[in-house]
DNA sequence: AAATAGCGCAACCGCATTTGC
DNA sequence: GGCAAATGCGGTTGCGCTATT
């Protein structure tokens, strides 16, 4: 299907944005709403496509927008988020109070991404590197195709939910547009993360997601946290992990605190894949075996549903705390 | 102090999907 | 139902800032 780029009009500027085009647009949409955004840049007296400032208000000059450090909770949020949804950015940020999605990629490719890697957890896939090998086992295998299941529904549900959005949104534009004298300035504004939602983050802002696994004991002065088991490590088997201290690891402090904090979820959601067992508790793990550098963890028989139901209850309400909620509108 | 490498982020590009006629 | 326009979305790029050599 043929199309022909909005922007390739000669003559429109490209760039960064200067506080003057910022101020017109922002005018603009104050006084008028953005309406169609073809139309806007010349109806505003900017020399941009309306792509770029589609953009710029939906990325900058939006009033409801968080901008500076991720917090925990939210980097716990999007990890877990993308494990279930995968690059589906804009699905992720619904979730977020107040961030956007180019936002929230940008974060995960320059921070969130490489820690993951940092742990030998496949960013994509959410899997220990190591964990393929795993996948012949027919454990792993209902596990895999179980969560493959669980995936797949959340993934539709949060479509549904998205479509919802999106269909308020428009409800709430034509509404502005009506009583468009009368209306506040950002009124018209509803978007994905509007302020008519209920707010996506009450309640698991503040929750505490749980890992399938066992939570890590720290002491106060050795972060321990679960590493991959690397290749000098020599250990007979994938299922034991190696077990450094901070004094010995290249991660970062921050990267421990930000690994103590959220209990380590992405390893959970791998224990998960692996369909693994909760006796990979460090807290069973001897200290003369830690300072080894490696420990064998127990497999024990367990039901694979009833290890992993608090990790996907979280999720769940996670995904249930969404501005989905504002179908109250209606 | 200058050069350079690395990082973070805003913005662009192009494809996919939705909408309107 | 078909087509074109409009919009949404994700991947990528490029620039400015900071740290390192």
């Amino acid at each position: 299907m043929g199309r022909s780029p909005c922007c390739d009009k000669a003559g429109l500027k490209k760039g960064p944005w200067t506080p003057e085009e910022d101020q017109k647009l922002l005018a603009y949409i104050e006084e008028h709403g953005h309406g169609s955004w073809r139309s806007l840049p010349e109806k505003a007296g900017l020399q941009r496509c309306g792509k770029s400032c589609r953009l710029r208000w939906t990325n900058y000059l939006r009033p409801d927008i968080k901008r500076g450090k991720f917090t925990v909770q939210e980097e716990q949020t999007i990890i877990q988020l993308h494990a279930l949804l995968g690059n589906r950015w804009s699905a992720i940020a619904t979730h977020l109070a107040k961030r956007t999605d180019n936002e929230i990629k940008n974060y995960w490719n320059t921070h969130l991404k490489k820690r993951l890697v940092k742990m030998g957890i496949d960013p994509v896939t959410h899997k220990h590197k190591n964990e393929t090998l795993l996948s012949s086992t027919g454990q792993s295998k209902s596990a895999a195709a179980t969560l493959s299941h669980m995936a797949q529904w959340e993934s539709a549900r949060l479509e549904a939910e998205a479509r919802l959005a999106r269909e308020s949104k428009l409800l709430h534009l034509q509404h502005y547009q009506n009583k468009k004298a009368a209306a506040t300035p950002n009124h018209c504004l509803a978007h994905k993360s509007s302020a008519n939602w209920t707010k996506p983050n009450k309640g698991n802002g503040d929750q505490q997601l749980e890992s399938p696994t066992s939570t890590v004991t720290f002491s106060e002065n050795h972060h321990l946290m679960i590493m991959p088991s690397g290749e000098n490590n020599n250990v007979p088997n994938m299922n034991e992990f190696a077990v450094t201290s901070s004094t010995s690891s290249d991660v970062k402090d921050s990267d421990h605190d930000w690994m103590r904090q959220i209990n380590c979820p992405t390893e959970g959601l791998t224990s998960l894949l692996l369909g693994d067992s909760a006796d990979r508790s460090l807290s069973t793990v001897k200290n003369d075996e830690a300072e080894a550098g490696a420990v064998a963890v127990n497999e024990s028989e367990y039901s694979y549903y009833e290890d992993n139901k608090n990790y996907w209850n979280s999720i769940l309400n996670l995904v249930d705390s969404s501005p989905s909620d504002s179908s109250t509108m209606f």
